[in-house]
RNA sequence: UGACGCGAGCGGG
């Protein structure tokens, strides 16, 4: 089993996600029956694709031949849940992880968080993530991201600061997300006065990305002068 | 016991 499994990853890891899946289908024909790793390995290539319909499929069927989802299962399910937007179906699992009491995984928290967020359903997103434990850089991130797709660019900056005054530091990912924000919201003076804070509060150096949302959020307010002058002092790459 | 899982933003195409 141990054999099968290793082959199945060793593909996963290459992306080969077809010759992954190939390989399992051989391995219920022919091979040792698939343990709880090979179905996480194999829920995890469709949920990596975005192929949530034959990941809810595996997720059955393992499920159908009496093994037990644990936390890799469930952040995958939910992962695969979330790309296809499956909420109802996300909801279904989050009790069946609250069945099997591992709902205080931070990983299989923030997927959950995840899910709720960037479906815009930010009240179950608060539940999760004031449930208990300790939430961390990647649980805000979901959070601020949702409300920044959402355009509820008020919201995001709360977040934002709310997650300082836990202590927990705001990263570049997360400063994408608010520079987007302001950029939908037209908001120039706000986006420029985050940009600098990143350097000179933060200690972020701004990459490739938030140069490109900068540049956006100038341009799309007609500020093509101060958009080009940017561009001007970007690293030719 | 672990061989499996672990979040993200803009624009363009």
């Amino acid at each position: 089993v141990v054999a099968w499994t290793g082959m199945i990853t060793a593909y996963v890891q290459c992306k080969e996600y077809l010759l992954a899946q190939k390989c399992f289908a051989k391995m219920q024909e022919e091979g040792p029956k698939p343990n709880i790793v090979s179905w996480n390995a194999i829920i995890a290539t469709y949920a990596r694709h975005g192929d949530g319909v034959p990941a809810l499929e595996c997720f059955q069927n393992m499920q159908i031949n009496g093994l037990k989802p644990n936390k890799v299962t469930f952040s995958a399910i939910l992962k695969a849940c979330c790309c296809i937007g499956a909420i109802e179906q996300g909801r279904l699992i989050h009790e069946q992880v609250i069945e099997s009491g591992l709902q205080s995984d931070i990983v299989v928290r923030n997927t959950l968080v995840d899910l709720y967020a960037r479906s815009g359903n930010f009240e179950e997103a608060h539940v999760v993530c004031n449930g208990l434990a300790s939430r961390n850089l990647l649980t805000w991130g979901s959070i601020i991201a949702g409300h920044a797709q959402c355009g509820n660019v008020k919201l995001a900056l709360q977040c934002l600061e709310n997650m300082q005054c836990e202590g927990v530091k705001p990263d570049g990912v997360i400063f994408s997300s608010i520079l987007a924000a302001c950029s939908h919201a037209g908001l120039v003076d706000l986006g420029v006065t985050y940009f600098k804070s990143m350097s000179d509060y933060h200690g972020i150096l701004p990459d490739i990305c938030h140069y490109t949302c900068m540049v956006d959020l100038l341009s799309r307010s007609g500020y093509l002068n101060e958009a080009e002058n940017l561009l001007q002092i970007i690293q030719p790459d």
